[in-house]
DNA sequence: CGTTAGCACTCTCACCCTAAGAGTGCTAAC
DNA sequence: GTTAGCACTCTTAGGGTGAGAGTGCTAACG
């Protein structure tokens, strides 16, 4: 009690931030508010329950921990989660075995950028028990490799658009009612696209396509395909997120949490939300290290039951994207951290492997 | 109780079906089970509730109906809703305005069959408030369109392969440890490849590629290469469906029947389930028309709660998609049944066109 | 002064009971 | 064949109760 006031944000002594860890570790594992005597049962804290319970006040004072009603035991709010984050858990990392396991199934599969953040969300997902989340690596600014252009019929192709940083764009070019070009005239066109602009962004491309003749047939459909191209690179370069790939929501589902279908509804409008994702995902990439987001810390409400763990991979300055884990806020923090760790390290050892 | 087991599977008379599809159409709207009473009051029947009542139990002898409990209304059984989908629904076209929307919407959106299909799921999730579903228009045995190699370093290239039916494909490829290949080189094998296997089903590649000459370098590796891409085709080929767009999850989400989890929770699973999937998608590509699959019906008991309507899209003999519709047993059939018959006749239309 | 035992107090949860309401099935009359 | 009437069944919501859990406070203790 006269504690209570005494240290309304400064670090809290040893003792209480190891029932503060009590309490969120025995919470994440039961899902059920838990009361000082169960607390000194099974934790060695050497004191007794009416000691733990002024503790327990003097946390319920500082904001760290909640009650549901009087005769329940307490919860962590998400500032205790938070505090436990930041100041409590040490960073535990990916058991061996599990790392091994996860090498392996990276080993697995086709050496490609494009299969490894989907394999990285599943991955993610079974580990931790909760969802996995990933995002293919996206360049801020990409730059043309190729340009394909494939013939439908006389008066349409495919126009194939392969970028540096691994992604492939596709469209549809439709000729004038009186043109009618053949594939060999495509294989000119697209000749004409590739010299002038493989190796460059939307930019510099837009600029190079302006020096081809408006009079000669073959370069003029050039001109008008590149146009194309670069508006496709633009459109590319603007997407914050091109796609946030999931996996496990039904770990998630089967948390008790969840078991009101309202709860859950908000989660998955949540994941249909990509405005907020795209932010948290380009903040994340610009952060460089492991990220959480708790609860309320999340704008928007329909979040606001769940947390993320997200980190970047891929190269800075070139592509990044993020991978990472949603869960019931009471979820293995120090677990969740360890595995995104380890996945978006092993992630950046893969990149690195492909561009060396 | 005379005429109950008189008619056990024939066509029942006119008041009866009557009764069947106010039950029916009662039920799709409140959720809740109707009685005799709400029958006559809200449905121009010309008889009293004392006589609905003998005809419900009727029904119910006949398994179209049931009763959650003494006291409660009647709803359709699975066998009353497949009753009311096969002689008593007449197919309602869907309302000029709304096809006009959807044509708009089409419209709008980059004219190529890679859009489309998830266009048309947005599309039916929003008109039809449940779920939307489809997949890309897959053959049976594609056709090699083109073969690019684009050199990541001096012993990666990524191998992109454009299949005649619209798909492209991607692969990484991997030097000997004592090649090194420059982009002409790849460009040369390329070349090659691409007059070899233009054209070709995976089967037929294969045997082409056998007249290449081991002695010589770059023709060596076209076959390496070349038996690659053999590989994709094959396993491309090989895969029931390739990727089911979900969209509008959350309007079956909404429904009342849904508001425990665990229902929930198995309708998702279920869509994960694409063994299943796979095999509906096969027969209803097979059948030609709009199919309904209800309840029970569905064989896996994750599925035992909702209701499929799929139809089939595309060229038959080239490409063949499904686009559909899913949501709570307790659907509207005839609106269901109507907008993805349009929907799906309007794929076909689109499709036509491009290859016309 | 911090720690502890003891205790009164509060609140939830599971349970039972009850009354109201909905809808049926049956019967007898039309 | 249809209908009105009625007894019957079952669900649901509401209120009351007792057990249990966990608290906060107080007074004693080292």
């Amino acid at each position: 009690m006269a504690r209570r006031n005494r240290r309304p944000l400064g670090p809290l002594d040893l003792r209480t931030q190891a029932i503060l860890r009590a309490v969120i570790e025995e919470y994440v594992t039961t899902a059920t508010p838990v009361g000082s005597q169960a607390l000194v049962e099974r934790y060695r804290l050497g004191v007794s329950s009416a000691t733990v319970r002024s503790i327990l006040a003097e946390l319920e004072a500082n904001g760290l921990l909640t009650h549901p009603h009087t005769s329940a035991g307490r919860l962590p709010t998400d500032a205790g989660y938070r505090f436990y984050v930041e100041s409590i858990v040490e960073t535990v990392p990916l058991p061996a075995v599990e790392q091994l396991m996860i090498r392996h199934q990276f080993g697995q599969v086709e050496f490609a950028s494009e299969h490894w953040f989907r394999l990285a969300a599943t991955t993610l997902a079974s580990v931790t028990r909760s969802a996995g989340l990933a995002t293919p690596a996206k360049p801020r600014d990409a730059h043309i490799r190729r340009v394909d252009l494939v013939a439908i019929n006389e008066r349409m192709a495919s126009l194939i658009l392969v970028l540096q940083e691994g992604a492939i764009k596709q469209a549809l070019v439709t000729l004038e009612a009186d043109e009618s070009v053949d594939q060999p005239t495509f294989n000119a066109v697209a000749a004409i696209l590739n010299e002038r602009l493989s190796g460059m962004t939307a930019t510099r491309a837009a600029a190079r396509l302006a020096s081809l003749r408006e009079d000669e047939p073959v370069e003029a459909l050039a001109r008008r395909v590149g146009d194309r191209a670069v508006k496709i690179v633009r459109e590319y370069d603007a997407a914050a997120i091109e796609e946030v790939f999931s996996d496990g929501l039904l770990n998630v589902m089967e948390a008790p949490e969840f078991a009101q279908s309202d709860k859950l509804r908000r989660v998955f409008s949540a994941l249909e939300n990509r405005a907020y994702l795209g932010q948290l995902v380009g903040s994340v990439a610009g952060a460089g290290r492991v990220q959480v987001f708790i609860g309320h810390e999340n704008q928007p409400l329909d979040m606001r039951d769940v947390s993320l763990v997200l980190a970047p991979y891929g190269r800075p300055g070139h592509a990044i994207g993020v991978v990472g884990v949603l869960g019931p806020t009471r979820m293995s923090y120090s677990q969740a951290i360890g595995t995104v760790g380890f996945v978006s390290g092993l992630m950046n050892e893969l990149v690195d492997h492909l561009y060396a």
